[in-house]
DNA sequence: AAGACGAAAGTGGTTGA
DNA sequence: TCAACAACTTTCGTCTT
């Protein structure tokens, strides 16, 4: 049940108008745009340097999503160069000011808590700090549109930081996030799910390599045995192998096949563990690494090479 | 004895009527 | 909303090194 704004904050009134292309929200009766992130909420500007910064960002404030105000503080806009901005942007400085006080207690002292675990989950994974940015950005629309709601805090901040490592392609699995915030890894999916449903996020599929670099170093391969499995993993995409099937299990056998290849023999178990799945996956993804993409002189080659030394 | 292999039954999630 | 279905897991017996 997606229950975000359905009244206007301003007036009270139900009569509003969504406009789609724009990912609005606007009542009819004031004028106010009381949502205007609904669907697209990237920046579609880049910044090079401060300079270029300075210019191209609306509010001028830096602004960090992992503090629990946004950075702003309580009393919004205050000191800041008013005048420099047009009527538009000062008007919405002053609806800013006027929702700090209309939605503070509630949504903030649930952010401040949220964004407190979500830093420490984050620190334990090690993550950029660009995947934690995103992910109190999602948890903090997420409250804004009340999904919060009948969900644990930290299962939705569980969501929220696997939905950003997806985008940013740093992927890590679900196992691993619900290691390191005590969420069960159903749960975990569930909410992600429904958040990026709701928010009207995009995931591409997880690309099996993503995942090479990490399982590689915890299992002390050589760079060449990691590069190999890459190359693997792509012949493996064209052959159509990868599709409908897990990437971990996918990039578990590349790493494992590619170890045959250059001596570097690690059992089916020490991957299966590093990569999160059974042995039996590795041997079937195994199985068909080899029948469609013709392994096995190289690693008979090998097999003979060690039996000389 | 440890690791690899494969069969069979079970689980959770997706899909399509 | 329910049943069929695919991917993956668990478990266990057998073969290989």
């Amino acid at each position: 049940m997606s229950s975000y704004v359905k009244k206007c904050p301003e007036c009270e009134s139900i009569n509003l108008f969504i406009n789609k292309e724009k990912g609005e929200v606007i009542c009819k009766d004031c004028g106010l745009v009381v949502e205007d992130k609904l669907v697209d909420f990237e920046q579609e500007w880049r910044e090079f340097d401060s300079e270029q910064a300075e210019r191209k960002r609306r509010t001028g404030a830096p602004m960090s999503y992992t503090q629990y105000d946004q950075g702003l503080g309580t009393e919004v806009g205050q000191k800041l160069d008013l005048y420099k901005l047009d009527n538009k942007e000062r008007n919405k400085f002053f609806r800013l000011r006027k929702w700090q006080y209309r939605i503070s207690t509630a949504i903030e002292r649930n952010l401040k808590l949220a964004l407190a675990e979500l830093k420490r989950v984050s620190s334990y994974l090690k993550l950029p700090k660009s995947v934690e940015e995103e992910s109190a950005r999602i948890y903090t629309l997420a409250v804004q549109r009340g999904l919060v709601r009948g969900r644990s805090m930290e299962s939705v901040v569980a969501g929220s930081l696997y939905a950003a490592c997806r985008r940013h392609e740093v992927p890590r699995t679900l196992d691993e996030i619900s290691e390191a915030s005590g969420i069960e890894k159903k749960e975990i999916g569930r909410t992600y799910r429904f958040i990026t449903r709701e928010l009207g996020i995009s995931i591409l599929p997880s690309n099996p390599a993503d995942y090479i670099a990490r399982f590689s170093s915890a299992l002390k391969l050589s760079a060449e045995t990691q590069s190999r499995s890459i190359e693997i993993l792509e012949q493996a995409q064209k052959a159509e192998l990868t599709s409908g099937r897990g990437p971990t299990g996918i990039a578990a056998a590349a790493l494992y096949v590619s170890a045959l290849i250059h001596g570097e023999k690690r059992t089916q178990r020490e991957v299966a563990d590093v990569a999160g799945v059974t042995e039996v996956t590795i041997r079937n993804r195994y199985k068909e690494l080899l029948e469609q993409l013709d392994l096995e002189k190289e690693i008979k080659k090998t097999k003979r090479k060690r039996k000389d030394d």
